[in-house]
RNA sequence: GCCUCGGUAGCUCAGUUGGAUAGAGCAACUGCCUUCUAAGCAGUAGGUCAUGGGUUCGAAUCCCGUCCGGGGUACCA
């Protein structure tokens, strides 16, 4: 049992001989004391007053007695107008340092048979243009998040579903067709998603041209949009491609498979990966008869035209299209599809959805619907909502090619990456190989970083000439500190030390070191907070904590020049403590972690 | 209009199950490398927590109003 459930049992339990009331254990405030106070736990006692009916100091005084007496680990106790400061003994935080020395595992839940099945939808692209900032995003949120459910003691089932059909990749396909001059990537040395999106640009700038002109010659905006030669030529296209004309078909497995290519490489630089990729033109035509049993049940109704409608005012929401009037599906449709789909695919128990914001209603509507259909599940669903991200020149829009790209973004990171290591001259004894390996962690931990430590709920800005920073409360400073523990450690067994467990429980901490060890002691409630808020933000935070800890103590005190042996080897212990849980901490972030920089 | 999310230092962000004097980083200024990696450490300066009320022993945090901003509200996806 850990210190605070402890103490949380046994303050109750005085409270209940001291005042004659049992306060319930979770509304106990319990809390880390304030740096300029001495003590480790801090308890509020003004919700104590009302029954003790004495003074906020007497009564925190009366429970530090109490506590000292019964609990061995308290080892003293202060009081500051209605806060009761305890000081925990020495011996427990030493205890606490073998537990994440020895434990590889520190913090972590185990995942076993009997864990609970988790599937996380992310980074659904669309097949007609390469990925941006925002696409990382949602890579990287959805990719954390598993990990972390992971370190939490889930199994997870990674997903992607694949946009890969519909009047967007239309476009792409009739621009090629028009002015591609049969080129492809091998022909033209562009990755597959960018000669793709190439011709998706085309596309609009030929279609905005011809309602221009359409509109010159007296058409309202509206008719032009919806009579122009390439938006008809387009929609021609998906017409042979819903009638399986072998032609189009054909164009269309073609040019997904250069974007395919493409994304492949991408995903593979930004560290993420899929247990199950679903396509779209495989599910698209799902949920028809999930919405006609509801129609027939009662669930939903038929208006004059046909169309099939969900009732939602009842739950403050408004009707809701299901089917249209000529009997084909729309998107909520497919959803509910491809949801049943997937929960007859796996057992899991839950389905987390990681989407932007602008899509709040549409999973809000989804699982009310699934849920009136009769799913246990359908209340179930989560959707993982995230904010955008904004430059400063306002919203990125990929027609317009106000974007930032994904793979460009990385390839430029990495060149920074490279210029500030080579003025730094870190890596000088490294490979070539190596030190581009290096330079590649710091300039995916950099971005990362960056994208992972803000509230995933709230929109972010992106500055490409202020955003990436390599100094401060960065990925790299994490991974430096890493590096330079690692640097202490090598130094440490080249002289041949040993790092021991065995460790006397009365050894005399210095501030710093049990400063550090308390931000150790949080790891495991961390994990599980960045788990229930589904946070990677919450992780991020932490390790920039632990470091800056580190880094204080690092300064403070010399490691291998401490003569006293045991000393040194608590204070090699508590290196390899917080290199085990970056190394988790980070990676639950997918940041890797260099050996040197 | 209605729904929803947000507004914290010049900038980017933490802190929000109510707790002590609201924290970091960047940018500016000042110190610290003959000693384990200075991508570091220490310091100075910078705040009516959008705003007005309310609840409370106590409010950035909870409630109500107002202002500003994002998103949604399609037989688009």
């Amino acid at each position: 049992m850990n210190i605070e459930s402890l103490l949380q049992e046994k303050i109750s339990a005085g409270a209940e001989l001291l005042f004659g009331y049992k306060p319930e254990i979770t509304q106990l405030q319990l809390q880390q004391t304030r740096k300029e106070f001495e003590g480790d736990l801090t308890l509020v006692v003004f919700p104590f007053v009302r029954f003790s009916k004495k003074s906020p100091e007497e009564t925190a005084v009366q429970l530090g007695n109490y506590l000292v007496e019964q609990v061995p680990e308290v080892e003293k106790f202060n009081v500051v107008k209605g806060f009761l400061n305890l000081t925990i003994g020495t011996s427990y935080w030493i205890a606490l340092l073998q537990e994440a020395f020895r434990n590889e595992n520190y913090g972590l839940k185990p995942v076993t048979d009997a864990s609970e099945l988790v599937m996380v939808e992310y980074s659904s692209p669309n097949t007609n243009k390469p990925l941006h900032l925002g696409h990382i995003r949602n890579n990287l949120l959805g990719y954390s998040l598993c990990r972390i459910l992971e370190a939490n003691g889930k199994k997870v089932v990674k997903t992607n579903i694949v946009n890969d059909r519909g009047i967007h990749i239309c476009k792409s396909m009739y621009a090629w067709q028009q002015w591609g001059e049969g080129k492809t990537p091998q022909s033209t040395g562009i990755k597959g998603d960018h000669l793709v999106g190439d011709f998706y640009v085309m596309f609009d700038q030929q279609y905005k041209k011809e309602i221009a002109g359409l509109v010159a010659q007296g058409m309202t905006p509206e008719e032009a949009e919806n009579q122009a030669p390439s938006i008809l030529a387009a929609r021609e296209l998906l017409r042979k491609w819903e009638a399986h004309d072998e032609e189009t078909v054909g164009l269309w497995k073609m040019m997904n498979g250069w974007v395919y290519e493409g994304f492949d490489q991408t995903y593979k630089e930004l560290g993420v990966d899929f247990d199950k990729i679903y396509y779209e033109s495989e599910t698209y035509l799902l949920g028809k008869e999930e919405v006609l049993r509801g129609l027939e049940a009662g669930i939903f109704y038929r208006r004059e035209d046909g169309s099939v409608w969900a009732d939602l005012t009842a739950e403050g929401l408004d009707q809701k299209v299901l089917l249209r009037s000529d009997g084909t599906s729309v998107y909520m449709t497919q959803d509910i599809g491809t949801a049943k789909m997937r929960f007859d695919d796996y057992p899991i128990s839950k389905m987390v959805y990681v989407v932007g914001n602008e899509q709040n209603y549409h999973f809000q509507v989804l699982a009310i619907l699934l849920d009136k259909l009769g799913y246990e599940w359908g209340k179930g669903l989560y959707h993982f909502s995230y904010g955008m991200v904004e430059l400063p020149s306002g919203k990125m829009k990929s027609r317009e090619g106000t974007v930032v790209d994904a793979d460009d973004l990385m390839v430029e990171m990495e060149e920074v990456a490279r210029k500030m290591g080579e003025e730094l001259g870190k890596l000088q004894g490294l490979s070539e190989e190596e030190a581009a390996r290096t330079y590649k962690m710091i300039a995916h931990g950099a971005l990362k970083y960056f994208i992972l430590k803000v509230d995933p709920r709230k929109n972010m800005m992106f500055n490409p000439e202020e955003s990436i920073d390599f100094n401060g409360n960065t990925g790299p400073f994490i991974q430096y500190t890493h590096a330079r523990i690692q640097s202490v450690l090598r130094k440490a067994a080249e002289s041949g030390l040993e790092i021991s467990g065995a460790i006397p429980p009365a050894l005399q901490l210095e501030t710093k070191e049990k400063e550090l060890l308390k931000t150790i002691s949080l790891f495991p409630a961390v994990v599980e907070e960045a788990g229930n808020a589904y946070s990677p933000a919450v992780m991020a935070n932490y390790c920039y904590e632990l470091v800056k800890e580190y880094n204080q103590f690092y300064h403070d005190h010399s490691i291998l020049g401490e003569t006293n042996a045991d000393q040194r080897n608590f204070r090699l212990a508590l290196s390899v403590s917080v290199v085990n849980i970056l190394k988790h901490g980070m990676g639950m972030l997918g940041i890797e972690l260099p050996e040197r920089m």
